[in-house]
DNA sequence: GAAACTGGATACCTCTACTGTCTAATATAG
DNA sequence: CTATATTAGACAGTAGAGGTATCCAGTTTC
């Protein structure tokens, strides 16, 4: 298909299509001659996750545009990769500052016995975390995200169970993707839920 | 203390915080003559928190205002109004599009049993998400929300758990909003790390 | 009484995510 | 084969967000 069609049945504007190319979010078609490209039904389930991280997620295009590229690494050895996949996505924009509780998570990760990569950007996000709630008066020590760290085992176990039965590799690592990026503020919706919940039940009692 | 002050203790700048005065993301300080006002130590830590929700979560200003709003609507009964306070943060910046999968989250909720409010900003994320998800291609239905929202209900128990101890109304609010915000990267990253570490204990059972 | 500071208003700046326009080449319809 | 539409690629322009800078008249401090 051609840009206009890919277009109509993605709904995203043709200029805007060609801003992504220009990114980098798109991969370029397949070149037909000087000023014709051909793209096919890969180009437009990309399109969509773009649409997708960018739009439900609210996700910056150069925060899409990282993720996307991890993507594109996955090559040999899937299982073993997605994990990693997974554990090199950045979490937020910053480039990240002074990791000054870098030796809380260490300690953190060290208990909780995971097997987890030292360059892991979610040990920078954790670190900031503790630091800036430390800063503003909340004492956070790292016991006491245990608890919370055990509920995020089970929570991992049930979003690789959700990958099952998926051959293709670069397939999966999509779905791998979305699920991880996409459920992300459903979790949280989840969690708020769940708070307002639990204070109605603890007031209850009263 | 006049406004220098406040910028030299908080380390933002003077017309950055006049910014944030003419947003209404702090409150004016006490008027003593025509050009001069008086700011205190609640100043100072509603500019800490404006700069932790801004900076450290990545809230705009717009979003950080509401959140903020939030507080000081809270009034008479502590404990009753902060499970609605807490309910009705929004969670993004979208003004709500159709909620076409509304039905499946509140067969959802009433699977759970819980006691939300009707029009809690976190039904309508919820079915944002599953819709996107859907029009991508994955098929996720309410039922797989179950277990997740299970775990959700453990982590707003711990949540709730860090309140104790907190006379103070505002101050307890000001904690809450802090525990349900900030800790929501935090969150995300232990999942993150979680992920690879599950990833790659299946794999090494090959 | 002079220098420094203040609140308030307004203009300006930078970045992001697009959007519009142009050109030369190509495709398609008659 | 010609007229019309479409295309890739380049580049300028736009709107909104989040500040930043400047100016002013009043106020404080010395």
């Amino acid at each position: 298909m051609r840009i206009s069609e890919l277009s109509r049945r993605s709904g995203v504007s043709v200029t805007t299509i060609k801003y992504y190319l220009r990114e980098g979010l798109l991969p370029a078609g397949r070149q037909t001659a000087a000023t014709q490209a051909e793209y096919d039904e890969h180009h437009l389930r990309r399109l969509r996750l773009v649409r997708a991280l960018t739009g439900v997620r609210g996700l910056s295009v150069s925060a899409t545009r990282e993720l996307l590229g991890a993507l594109t690494e996955l090559t040999g050895d899937t299982h073993r990769q997605l994990g990693l996949v997974l554990g090199s996505l950045r979490l937020a924009e910053e480039p990240a500052a002074e990791a000054s509780a870098s030796g809380d998570v260490d300690a953190l990760v060290e208990e909780l016995g995971w097997d987890v990569h030292e360059s892991a950007p979610a040990r920078t996000a954790l670190a900031e975390t503790l630091t800036s709630l430390r800063s503003l008066g909340v004492p956070l020590d790292w016991h006491t995200l245990v608890p919370y760290a055990r509920l995020a085992e089970r929570t991992a176990v049930l979003d690789l169970d959700q990958l099952g039965g998926i051959e293709d590799p670069l397939e999966m690592a999509e779905r791998a993707l979305l699920l991880t990026v996409l459920l992300e503020p459903a979790l949280l919706a989840l969690r708020r839920l769940a708070q307002e919940n639990e204070s109605a039940r603890r007031h209850a009692g009263d």
